[in-house]
DNA sequence: CTGTTAGCGCCTTCAT
DNA sequence: ATGAAGGCGCTAACAG
């Protein structure tokens, strides 16, 4: 691969004067500027992105730093990852997937720095080592969902607005006429069941109905959403036969519950409402009955997590910033209000 | 940030001294290593990563290099990307998402190298300049789908079997006895449209039916899958009432024909049999009826695509190798024998 | 086992 | 408008 170097001398001219054809930071004669171009097509010259990057400590790439375990992209991602690329592309910034082994990253040997301006930071938990240490390093990060709790003011983040959309959901189906109501929740640990919880329960209180039973489980990732979602239909349905509706963290539970309905030869939305937290993995347009929805919007999350990982990056002034996005409610067939209900099994 | 040289005075030892700690490549005493890490850590030192890749040459970062217009992941990206990065997690690679706009990479000033050791190139096109590129450069790279004619042999690639599925899901719908069968394929300008359209009639010329007429459209990207399907359903349906079988593209371009048969008063199978390509984006199993399809593996395809490139950047022997990953007939429950059918419109 | 000396390829002063 | 020299932070080759 040829240098600068091979380029000036082949032009007759300094390494200084090639720099500052491409980098174009100060003005070049017309004619020099012609005679280096050329030269440097003659040769297959392009400049070196790592050694820029080095002298001038700018890669133009952010991070996407999912934890390392378990990378597997869904639909979700798929539409975030879709805001920031546009966001990016819009900016001439690369998207990095930040996802190596934690071993890897244990190792002496690659406790390096990323080549990357800043982070993206996803589902974050408490206690998260790899929020910690971009900190201290003082890389610029954005969180997606709320940030541990040392970090939620220091830190910028952009969320769903979780809590009052699971208390949306909840008091929906209260005014339907539903008591009895079924939540399964996120997994326990993130931050997000936790949010979304509140909100369930908050909208009971505010109902009225503190005294109410509530029923909650939590997604089991070890097993397929689809499948959780069934078995949680069999076992809870038939334990608490009182149970007339249901919210479920995302659509693939839903269909684990019209499964779980087809079988028991229970009808939606006779026997049983069902409501979802949707990431649009599901064309809830398409299912028998469609899915009533809250309705994520990965691509706006992404687009506006890169927007203040980007102004911190550009902009001098340091503003923590924390940016909600909401969930909608789309109203569709699968809710109705609560009628005569015969479990067959 | 604190560099190799703060932490080699602080630990009163030689640069080569720390970086051979963090490197390991060469032994150093207990005793020293152990004072170099207390210090670097003391320093909250990390080696810096572009550094280090400018001087082994080598930054440990694969490229997914889509074409810059349009950067939209779908469902089969998603696939793929996840496939993509299993393999990396495995060796420790890294994953570039590199979609820059055309416009930019014009600019002289960006005509850089891509910080990266390879590089995998989706949707390759006749023609197709990103090929030509890195080819010149000598940058390892793997192309997803047929490369253009002048590098067919000359840069190893995946894809799937196109032409033989093609042929397959059309000999799977005359064998049910359709002779008038509409194939929606892909885009035009993509080299796996012409792939698969020469399964399609090669079907009918082993079945002997050269002189029988075939029906073919092509997807066109500025609509909707979805909307593409119900609208070639609307027109080519009327237009050819004789047609009784259709393979789509993928399978939101099925879902059009389905909305569109409803819309029609026709039913599926008994009045059109369906047959996708899947990218796995609908829930063919959660579709009424049951989509049929050819399912497209895009795990399969990114996972065999990284380990190709990554095959080139570790061996030194060069091979170009061609890996064809299969596509499968799933047979569900929207093809049949055809049937009677009145066209109520 | 450790230190010294050159680079890697570019950018950035400071000159002229 | 251009050149010369030094530096970005790390690794590599040679020395001992």
């Amino acid at each position: 691969m040829p240098t600068i170097n091979d380029v000036a001398k082949a032009a007759g001219v300094s390494k200084s004067t090639v720099s500052n054809v491409f980098s174009q930071k100060r003005p070049i004669s017309q004619e020099v500027r012609e005679r280096v171009l050329a030269v440097a097509k003659e040769l297959n010259y392009r400049p070196n992105y790592l050694a820029r990057s080095l002298a001038i400590k700018e890669t133009k790439i952010i991070g996407l730093n999912m934890i390392g375990e378990k990378i597997k992209f869904n639909q979700f991602h798929l539409s975030f990852i879709n805001g920031v690329l546009n966001e990016c592309y819009q900016n001439d910034y690369r998207l990095l997937i930040n996802t190596l082994s934690d071993d890897y990253k244990q190792q002496v040997i690659n406790l390096s720095s990323d080549p990357t301006d800043g982070e993206i930071i996803l589902n974050p938990s408490r206690e998260d080592a790899r929020i910690q240490e971009l900190f201290e390093n003082n890389i610029p990060l954005v969180v997606v969902g709320r940030p541990p709790k040392p970090f939620e003011d220091t830190v910028p983040s952009v969320d769903n607005n979780n809590s009052p959309a699971a208390q949306q959901a909840t008091e929906y189906l209260l005014s339907l006429g539903h008591r009895h109501i079924l939540f399964c929740n996120a997994p326990k640990k993130r931050t997000v069941s936790i949010d979304r919880e509140k909100g369930y329960e908050y909208a009971f209180s505010q109902a009225g109905l503190s005294e109410h039973p509530t029923y909650i489980t939590y997604r089991d990732e070890t097993i397929t959403s689809i499948e959780f979602g069934y078995q949680t239909a069999m076992t809870m349905l038939h334990k608490h036969p009182e149970i007339s509706a249901v919210i479920t963290d995302n659509d693939k539970v839903a269909l684990g519950f019209y499964r779980a309905c087809n079988e028991l030869g229970l009808s939606i939305p006779e026997d049983l409402s069902v409501i979802a937290f949707s990431d649009g993995s599901m064309y809830s347009n398409e299912l028998t009955p469609t899915l009533t929805s809250m309705t994520l919007n990965g691509e706006t999350l992404g687009l506006e997590a890169t927007k203040l990982l980007l102004e911190q990056l550009t902009k001098t002034e340091k503003v923590i910033k924390r940016v909600m996005v909401q969930i909608k409610l789309h109203e569709r067939e699968s809710c109705a209000p609560p009628g005569l209900k015969g479990l067959k099994n």
